[in-house]
DNA sequence: CCGAAAAAGATTGACGTACATCATTTTCGG
DNA sequence: CCGAAAATGATGTACGTCAATCTTTTTCGG
């Protein structure tokens, strides 16, 4: 019942610790029955790699970066917090973790910043950038140069990236779309949408998830024309209060950053009727504004939450384990006035 | 930069290696000045035990009990499943995790497998217990004995757990309260409550914070006295059919499991009304219910999820950390016809 | 200031794996 | 069937900590 060890494995397989070894680690000079006598043996002592004993005899920790973008988001701030966070805690399993940033959108930053990762330096890599053509590539040759790769939040097309680690932000849409309808006594009338950019794959996927749901479900709604506040609270405040002087509004669906603006929009409109009010990522404009009645549904994707995956994740493709696709899904955390705190 | 040894720590504090040692595990026979030159040594270092070696020392690996109530119900196949996968996550870091099942709802049964668990086998037990004095002072005892132990998913009250790892199920029946009145086209009528048993502490929370959102926020809904369906799925088809035969409802709100039956009591019923429905947990009924829009909503406290906090959380206390209150808090994942798949 | 007790120092062998080196055996083409 | 190449065996050190043992120094009450 004891765990087996490498030399319970070469006595099954009656074959030397050296063979073993060269098996488990791949260094080549075996012969094919070897092997195949190695990996019988392994499977019926059930031995599995004591990572412990492997990490301590290597001398080597885990290198992992976080590559995120630069800027005062209330998203990234906690990004940054949570993986501070979850750093300290790891740092008895031998993590170091280094986090870097990059301009927002701006893919030269950011490509200029994969270029500064040293494959000799770095296991695994959790990045949140554009997914555009001269970043993947950046991408791939990290990747051919032996760094694993997460995309983190916002996805990258495959070859880029071993595995995401994020919300589904197409179902993100959708959500939101069938929340703002049933949240409408009388589902008639007209929906701002404010992006913040639709050039952000992640704004884009929720945009059409929302008009598919809006389109099916609720005809009666008509989807304005959709506008861009790039993730600025002033525009953003400025826009919100355009439309409403425009016309009566029967929703709102914020779909980037910058919502402190539309917080503020909605405190100085002074008439009876509120929109329903759903927007992304909760944060302290977004508490307020659920506190006071004055939005009505968050779509939170818990920073949290993506670090902590991501982190066991980078661990497990650092020891060589190859990533199942699902395991970046990250659920949406829904939040109203109830549950929030 | 290189990360800090027990031997940094000695030659910073001007202390031999024993005496660190004596110091980092507390085995006494130290001036108090000593404690404190290694003391400042290690915050001056920034050491931080190195885990792998450790455990490799002390030829330990984690052992972890779960134990959880018997029976078929769907909740705690999928936490079984969950920590089925889990384990073998993390075998490599020589954990090795022991699941055991007591039957449901009763706690001489429970007591009866908490005396199995043997203090010197085990670093850390995760329990889904009742809350009453006899477990508790079970649970008293064992901590007393050096088992860490966590409550999951349903608490337990202070004395008898480090830690409670689940979510918050009064927000969640507050959380029912508000999607129900929300969901109506004009919020007043009746809604029947179905419990599985109000002995069990989360169904009674899951209750109080229901009713007291639909009491302030939508008092023209008039809640039903509620029934109990102990989580079997013909019992809840028999009060489901009974009630909406009764009278018109409005919404049904099922706080517990069985809701197959719900399912079908749905199906069965040729009201061209249908009432807004709003229950607990993922199952296959649940996902049928959304898909064929009988059911509107589910509050989801995701097993696989409980299960990796926990896990981790099992792995920090067994090492010696504190378990810090918030660290258990588990988001609920609320699902729609949208997200689920 | 003596002597016992307390504190501190010194040393050593695990733990399971990685990795390097050198020796020995097997395989196989010509 | 010889000899080179391939495959395998044998062995030792290192990683950082724990735990045990033994020795030396310090402290402090009487």
């Amino acid at each position: 019942m004891e765990r087996p060890t490498i030399h319970d494995v070469a006595r099954e397989a009656q074959v030397s610790l050296a063979t073993v070894d060269r098996v488990l680690n791949a260094r080549g000079g075996v012969a094919a029955k070897s092997i195949d006598k190695v990996q019988r043996a392994v499977e019926k002592t059930g031995y599995v790699r004591d990572q412990f004993a492997a990490n301590l005899s290597r001398g080597r920790g885990y290198r992992f970066v976080f590559l995120l973008p630069a800027g005062q988001s209330s998203f990234v701030r906690s990004l940054i917090a949570a993986i501070g966070d979850e750093a300290q805690r790891v740092r008895k399993d031998r993590i170091n973790v280094d986090v870097r940033s990059s301009k927002t959108f701006d893919s030269a930053a950011q490509v200029a910043a994969l270029r500064r990762i040293d494959p000799e330096q770095t296991d695994c890599a959790a990045v949140m950038v554009s997914d555009v053509p001269e970043v993947r590539s950046e991408l791939a040759r990290l990747r051919g140069a032996g760094v694993r790769i997460l995309s983190l939040v916002s996805d990258v097309a495959a070859p880029g990236r071993d595995i995401y680690v994020g919300p589904d932000n197409e179902v993100a849409g959708r959500m939101a779309g069938s929340f703002m309808g049933r949240f409408m006594r009388n589902p008639i009338g007209s929906v701002l949408v404010i992006a913040g950019s639709l050039a952000a794959r992640d704004h884009a996927q929720r945009l059409f998830g929302f008009r598919q749901v809006i389109a099916s479900e609720f005809p009666g709604l008509n989807v304005l024309p959709v506008t861009e506040g790039f993730d600025d609270a002033r525009r953003v405040a400025a826009i919100a209060q355009q439309a409403m002087a425009d016309a009566p509004l029967m929703g709102v669906y914020a779909i980037g950053a910058g919502n402190a603006g539309l917080l503020s929009a909605m405190k100085n409109t002074n008439s009876a009727f509120r929109p329903v009010t759903i927007l992304h990522e909760l944060t302290d404009a977004a508490r307020k504004g659920l506190r006071s009645d004055l939005f009505d549904l968050v779509i939170d994707q818990d920073p949290a939450r993506a670090v902590t995956r991501a982190m066991s994740i980078m661990r497990d493709l650092a020891d060589g384990a190859t990533a199942d696709a699902g395991r970046g899904d990250i659920p949406l955390n829904i939040f109203i006035k109830e549950n929030v705190q």
